[in-house]
DNA sequence: CCCTCTTCGCGAACGGCGTTCGTGTTACGA
DNA sequence: TCGTAACACGAACGCCGTTCGCGAAGAGGG
């Protein structure tokens, strides 16, 4: 069950098919480790050629950029979605534990999410599957065709921003998380009550609670909102 | 007695007189300038440095380094946005104009989005003020401190999400963006529909919609979420 | 078995980047 | 007028993505 290869891919695409199909794979899943090991900033074209053992110029021929090459990396990563089979009784659940999902895979590769922001959209095969799936529960859910095809769009973008601003700080020893957290906490403290009486009020408050607990509020908030809404 | 200035040193002497000195609310402006007129990847520290001409390790005396020249750009954007006056009636709607308006100014300074989501947190003075505009409206609505803390973070991010998605493809000429378009169109409309049923169903819905519409949708969600919790 | 011809992998180079260093220049108090 | 402190900034370092063209390796003909 093929997917057609997008016109935009068919150059490089033609190209491989002479030579041995596996390196795509290869150079793809080297830049996934180098990707998983240094962070998005080190995935650099010199250094997944020398982690192949060639040049950089060697790439380019079964990829056309490197923002392409970082595009099939995204869809190797949206792989590691697991889909639910159809279950109408449990559409909030099931919607829920996709996107939770979208948020775990992007935040494990860190910097990856970035990707996702910069492509107009995400056409690989992967992640037309998730897309299908989310569809396919919110349709079983009801839903008018609109608000399926808006609710999609707007999950999608909320956990990719999630995990973007999750994997902000990837590259700082925890050493240097912690002075920069002690910092803004220390900033926040000594800001003055009369000109920002509601911030320095609620510092608890602001201060408290996981990355954990406010993702799933702002889901909840979602997918409570697409419950009365069909 | 004076003598007159040879003519061989009369051009940098004009040129010191006319040329403005520099100052980090200068170098911050051209930024700017250079943001809104080239894009993000346009903004480099050398272009910057030549707009005012001179060179870009002149601006290291005024900025730790580019990413602190960055946030200083960020938040004069911020400034851009109009606090509401306090109207506990209206709460929802004064919501959804912050919101909307900060998608509006980080739209139109493209690629500053990015910044938002690579920022730790905004802690400009600016920012500051936007945050505790936001947490008065939903206090003053009635709602919980940690439901204050969480909407105002689960808002914005909402809100530059959207920005970033909207202004991924500045630099595009507009042939090249329509180009892009139509491709992308008729890759969808050539996916089987045997694995694809819903999305292949829902073509129609997934290509309709304005931007305007689909942020309006997600943003109405989360506001009618955060009407049902306190 | 050798020689030509084609193919294509990849070293080297181009122009750009952020940042640093040390020198050149200016301005000002003494 | 001089000394010095502060500022300005050219040049250089080590990165980056991408392109070009050389040369080696392999195919095909003799």
């Amino acid at each position: 069950m093929s997917v057609p290869v997008p016109p935009w891919r068919q150059r490089a695409a033609r190209e491989r098919s002479v030579k041995q199909p596996l390196s795509l794979d290869l150079i793809v899943r080297t830049a996934l480790d180098l990707l998983d090991t240094e962070g998005l900033d080190a995935v650099s074209m010199r250094k997944v050629a020398q982690r192949l053992g060639t040049g950089a110029a060697s790439l380019y021929a079964y990829v056309r950029n490197k923002d392409e090459l970082l595009e099939l990396v995204l869809d190797l990563v949206i792989g590691e979605i697991t889909l639910p089979g159809p279950d109408p009784a449990k559409w909030q659940d099931q919607l829920k534990d996709l996107v939770r999902q979208q948020v775990a895979v992007l935040s494990a590769h860190p910097g990856i999410a970035q990707v996702v922001l910069r492509t107009p959209a995400p056409t690989g095969p992967n992640a037309l599957d998730v897309s299908e799936a989310m569809m396919a529960i919110l349709r079983a859910a009801g839903k008018s065709d609109r608000v399926v095809a808006f609710a999609v769009d707007v999950l999608a973008l909320y956990g990719t921003a999630v995990a973007m601003e999750r994997t902000a700080d990837f590259g700082l020893t925890e050493a240097e998380r912690h002075e920069r957290l002690t910092q803004v906490q220390q900033y926040f403290a000594e800001l003055p009550p009369d000109r920002f009486p509601t911030i320095t009020a609620l510092l608890p408050a602001l201060m408290s609670g996981t990355d954990e607990e406010r993702f799933e509020f702002g889901l909840s908030l979602l997918v409570q909102g697409l419950a009365t809404t069909n």
